[in-house]
DNA sequence: GACTATATATCAGTTAATCAGATCAATTGG
DNA sequence: CCAATTGATCTGATTAACTGATATATAGTC
């Protein structure tokens, strides 16, 4: 352990700009006899003075002017330090990471993270899209600050903050006959080309084992990456598109339908993901703090 | 103020490096209680938390991994400047300047320095070869350490260590008639011609003085810097060398005569002279320290 | 599932360090 | 010569720091 403690080093400091022990007492707000105290601790330790006193005068020694030169580059470079670790906390600075699914990513986040930059425009926020096993695994390795996705199984490692339950919604062109209807049945569509998203994703997991539930298989005509080609292809008339709600921009007038799928209900549960034990940086607790909010302005602007 | 301690740095750098608390704890010969209130002392103000924390494990988040730098280089750039005053505590390191009158620097100095400098060899030690009124202006402007020379009145601005008390001596060739004689008066030698130091020197002025109070004014025949050279014209015959005692080398047979100069007592205080107020290095204070000794030395070989 | 071992967090009591205030000695300027 | 100022020193009181016991949570084991 240092013999030497940060008093002291600011005391001398003190005393040898105010070249006096008395001045010094003042500007730290301290008695004057502590400051001697100090400044004997110092010597002490060192082993080497490091004032000339006299009752009129305080100057330096030469050991005490290189000790000025030591002690003031440690000193100013704690406060920088310390100065730079507060901007962090006050969000004036720092890099949050999320891993985001991609029906959140393309709905609530961006509103959300547009909000957040304009409140903290010198926070740099990466995002990125991932499937549900892939946001567990940035995680795990703590690649990311947190995780928004769904809740696949319970998962000791990772804490979960619920969001919103998401249902599914089947997306068709205006002139199907089926576009009419309120509601949906996975019966209704069981028939038709379905269109899906890839094997990887949570949201095609929930769906097949939605068809099996119900003695079928899931044969998806075609399979693509991307929500927003789905989308467009059961526009085109080439089929059903099964997507989570979040992921459906709302229908514009005498364009495709949008039509809820009940029966069996399929929610995931849509929250944010955290490693257990994950200690949030202030930016990474202040972006996900603020996203509740804007999921209910979504929920309410959807309905 | 600075709203960090080094033990709470120290503390955050032990637990990063043993990568728990408990361990931490146990190299730092402190309590874990005591660990964990430091860190979270340390997350606090700095508004960061440094430390993802499970029970079976502690990682540095973003933040805690730069302070560990920053940290790093903080402690061990104290460690170095407080082994580097250690040294010169220790006097393995630092330098003493020295200004010290003629007679002195030629006669005691020497061995003592040869001394000092065989058990310390890393002090760099430098003399300056200076007259009364120079030590005292160097002393004033804290240009060497400490001085060696004659106190000429008192100074409250100079401490005066008593050193030795310098008769005076008369330097004959041996074939002069008073070259038998075992001492010699004034008087003795008014009539004959002297070889005195140049007029700036303490030794020159206190022989004006004492010509003076006897009636007489002081004309000497040579004016020479270097008392080996008045030295060297007494024994070639061409005068009467006036110098002090400790200016002498001990007289080799058959060369020239060295007859102390008696009535009136002519003697001049040598000690060391010190700024008062002024702090001597560790060093300094060895080097005067170990003048005395080899003083007496000095006296006693002479005698 | 209960149990053990191990980890950090918390709290209360004690200890040790720190500081303020008064006094002293030394020095300077009026 | 006296008043004012400065640094050193001492003592009592306050504050901060540390310890030890306890609480809580988790991982591994039988």
């Amino acid at each position: 352990m240092l013999p030497v403690t940060l008093k002291q080093l600011e005391t001398f400091l003190a005393v040898a700009e105010a070249r006096g022990f008395r001045r010094a007492s003042e500007r730290l707000n301290l008695s004057q006899s502590a400051v001697t105290a100090h400044v004997q601790q110092l010597e002490s330790t060192l082993g080497v003075p490091l004032f000339h006193r006299t009752t009129r005068s305080v100057r330096l020694t030469d050991a005490g002017n290189e000790l000025l030169e030591r002690a003031n580059r440690t000193i100013t470079g704690l406060e920088d330090t310390i100065r730079s670790f507060r901007d962090e906390a006050a969000m004036t600075r720092g890099r949050v990471l999320v891993a985001c699914a991609p029906s959140f990513a393309s709905s609530i986040l961006p509103p959300a993270l547009a909000a957040f930059q304009a409140r903290h425009p010198e926070i740099f926020i990466q995002v990125r899209e991932a499937y549900g096993s892939e946001i567990l695994e940035a995680l795990r390795t703590d690649a990311v600050d947190f995780g928004i996705g769904p809740l696949d199984r319970d998962d000791k490692d990772i804490a979960f903050t619920h969001l919103l339950s998401d249902g599914f919604v089947a997306v068709i062109n205006g002139n199907d006959p089926l576009a009419k209807r309120a509601s949906l049945t996975l019966p209704d569509i069981m028939g038709q080309p379905i269109l899906a998203m890839p094997r990887r994703s949570a949201t095609r997991d929930l769906l097949e084992r939605s068809f099996e539930r119900n003695g079928r298989v899931l044969e998806p005509k075609y399979e693509m990456l991307h929500h927003q080609t789905l989308i467009s292809m059961a526009d085109a008339g080439l089929g059903i598109a099964v997507l989570p709600e979040t992921a459906v921009p709302p229908a514009r007038e005498g364009s495709y339908a949008v039509i809820p799928l009940k029966e069996p209900e399929m929610k995931r549960r849509m929250g944010i993901l955290m490693a257990r034990g994950h200690n949030p940086s202030p930016a990474a607790k202040a972006v996900a703090g603020m996203l509740p909010e804007f999921v209910t302005a979504w929920t309410r602007a959807a309905a």
